[in-house]
DNA sequence: CGTCCTCTTGACGGCTTTCAATAAAAGTGG
DNA sequence: CCACTTTTATTGAAAGCCGTCAAGAGGACG
């Protein structure tokens, strides 16, 4: 990943130009990296940057008054992350390396030209935006209408699916840095509870589990107790403007 | 609204020019109507048409296997529906008229046409779609970490809180056409525990309800009880690029 | 005016949370 | 590399929120 991390990510889904890559290479130029724990955003700050990951994971979370947190969402190498940046001018949760994390950060301003210059980029980013808004969506179903067991399960199988695009030799082993406690913050649930569920999926010989590292053992079986859909392997590009 | 709908949403948040307005326009050309209950997409179609409401109320819901729905959103006049389409070859999810309602009907093929000559369009339909996404990620919130009561009560504002984008006038008081059981569908409740948590909101003196309307009596402390934010009331436009 | 849908209410049960305590692991400083 | 501290994982018991089941009332619609 010594180019450009979100170009990489879009040519598992369509054949880039040269102009384009080199567009979107702009957007990578301005490198940073943060040890695990740090908070590189906090809900409510004036920042308007977005990143994109190269290495190592992050996530969002909010805070409720009660003092509980949501985790919104983890991001992987070649995600682009704070995109809620182009609609509000603070951020709307706040942002967190899961893991040593190297990151690229660009204003907003930069999507302009991009805008201006790559329509197809655009449709693209546009479709990518959908995609994930599908994702979410699923996980509404998910901590609304879904066990305990099958939550976790879901954001296993999330995991594996997601890390899948840009790895395409993962098979079924990877690591999963995530205490029992963010876990919960994913799923809607408490640290206790999680890993009750976590001893059941293992016991069911739906995963193993080894330092920090997950194995999914029957993913079909466990895709049907989750309810789970793989929204990342496919993205339909035929509508998308011609390249310049 | 006779003109574009999707074009008087835009508007409350930036000026369009007469270009852009009726490069919209094209996109409502092709309307029609369907009475309440009308199914007008099933999951897995092959439909790739979006929608713009016109007039009336939506909602897109998923089934899973156990036979439970969770209805993933409303659609509201001026809302764009049935994005995933852009992403994907199949309808994710259900789309179902909940009141009589006028749509207009388009194919994604011509959103290339409006990403080529209309990146400003597209950039604002981008940053539209980031604020929603925002939305859903509160929804996450409010399903993983607050009370039935709380989810309830988010569900009113959020309804409110869109109805005002569209419809300046709109004070405290709204037609709330859905059932106690959909209600229970879109907060992942039963219909039992909805009916429970309308009747303790109306006890605490925080709504009013007749004949399927709600009346919001203390928005802020409403607000505070179910942990919701407005994210409609306005959008950064800054970064847009310059019209066309 | 009968049927179906929706709303309402009560009793009971179960899934998940809360509380508490211990063990294991990871991080820290000497 | 070893004590020490802090975080994380694990387990049990009890409580609580919400779901399930059931039954009746009220309204909409044909």
């Amino acid at each position: 990943m010594s180019g450009s991390c979100i170009a990489e990510r879009l040519e598992h889904y369509l054949s880039l130009t040269d102009r384009e890559r080199s567009a979107l290479a702009r957007l990578e130029e301005n490198e940073r990296s943060v040890r695990r724990g740090t908070i590189v955003r906090r809900e409510n700050d004036r920042g308007t940057d977005l990143l994109i990951i190269k290495s190592g994971w992050m996530f969002s979370h909010v805070l409720l008054d009660d003092g509980s947190r949501q985790i919104s969402r983890l991001h992987f190498p070649g995600d682009m992350v704070g995109a809620s940046a182009l609609a509000f001018l603070k951020a709307t949760d706040s942002l967190v390396a899961l893991t040593d994390v190297r990151f690229a950060g660009f204003d907003k301003s930069m999507l302009r030209d991009l805008f201006e210059a790559h329509p197809r980029i655009a449709a693209a980013l546009f479709a990518f935006a959908q995609a994930e808004s599908v994702a979410l969506t699923d996980r509404i179903a998910s901590l609304g209408r879904t066990s305990a067991k099958a939550r976790v399960a879901a954001l296993l199988l999330d995991t594996v699916s997601r890390l899948r695009v840009m790895d395409k030799q993962l098979r079924n082993r990877f690591a999963f840095p995530l205490t029992q406690e963010e876990i919960g913050d994913v799923t809607g649930l408490t640290a206790v509870h999680v890993n009750r569920m976590m001893r059941a999926l293992v016991e069911d010989r739906l995963i193993r589990r080894s330092n920090s590292h997950i194995e999914v053992i029957d993913e079909p079986k466990m895709s049907r107790l989750a309810n789970y859909t793989d929204r990342y392997a496919e993205l339909d590009t035929n509508w998308l403007p011609a390249p310049r």
